[in-house]
DNA sequence: AGCCACGACTTGAAGCGTCAAGTCATCCTG
DNA sequence: CAGGATGACTTGACGCTTCAAGTCGTGGCT
């Protein structure tokens, strides 16, 4: 791992890291804060609604939306309990596995997704796709396809389509 | 805002878009698992300690060193209480002037971050420069930098050296 | 059948961040 | 030179995430 001396970053590096490392703090906070105000969701939590609305019966395993929002079972449970009180989605047993829970999104939590979709589709094009050429919309894909792989090689590698 | 029709994102913006909000939330986690892991240290913490240590005296006042963790100012204080407590560091009220707070950092802090450096260095470059091509890594900090501009009009233009 | 291991979830406590008030030193205005 | 007004912090409460146990069906082994 630590093979004797670090190497530094150099000065194009370190301006790219220096960007990047902001970006990553501060757009999660925007992307956050948009869908908060105007929705009362936090992004997970829309993931969560958004990934239900478009999965068969809108119903969906814990585990498999966990995945899909990027989060731990743990986290999900906790927010399915509070999204569950608020009525947007219910819990049941899975009928062929007793293991398993399913989600599945309600009426009321389906209206919400709805509501939320453009104003969260709007906030993305304003803050990321509208900002950027299409050159590097596609750059920073291929860049972000990398740089999962490097993290968690299960994710597709790049450079095959 | 909201004028009439949403323009949903075509497949490559979406592709795009999906892989680099999967890469805002697991960039910053994997980050943080590294430092809390090596060093018992958030990145925040560390950002912390790190900026004291390069500035004269090792002392900043807290609204810079805030702004310099791409954090509030209310994070810092409890921050900086937390880190108080460990020794890291203590706070001095300005000599100059009273109404500021100045952050000073301790030899124990100091060695903290001396610690911890090489390890985080390592991992920004197993988890990204290391990664990517320098061409990659030259787009990655212009794209960065346009979207901070978006977000927030001070943070300088891209496309201005 | 009965026992056990496994894996999917659930739960409670503890830690961290945010938000809204509150404190306090200095400046500014009359 | 009083009496706000301003701006830099601080504090406490609350909400969300994590971490570590705990629960509970199933499927396999004997």
């Amino acid at each position: 791992m630590d093979n004797g001396e670090p190497r530094w970053l150099n000065a194009s590096e370190l301006e790219a890291w220096k960007a990047f490392s902001a970006l990553l703090i501060k757009m999660p906070a925007a992307l956050d804060a948009q869908l908060r105000q105007d929705s009362g969701l936090t992004t997970f939590e829309y993931l969560v609604l958004a990934g239900l609305s478009e999965a068969p019966e809108r119903t969906m395993r814990m585990s498999v939306l966990a995945a899909l929002a990027n989060g731990s079972l743990s986290r999900l449970s906790h927010v399915v309990t509070r999204l569950e009180k608020r009525g947007h989605l219910r819990r049941e047993p899975c009928p062929d596995d007793g293991r398993y829970t399913n989600a599945v999104l309600t009426e009321d939590g389906y209206r919400q997704v709805v509501e939320a979709a453009p104003g969260h589709l709007n906030n993305v094009r304003s803050l990321v796709v509208d900002v950027l050429e299409p050159e590097q919309i596609k750059q920073l894909g291929e860049i972000s396809a990398r740089l999962l792989h490097a993290m968690d090689p299960d994710f597709p590698c790049p450079g095959q389509h």
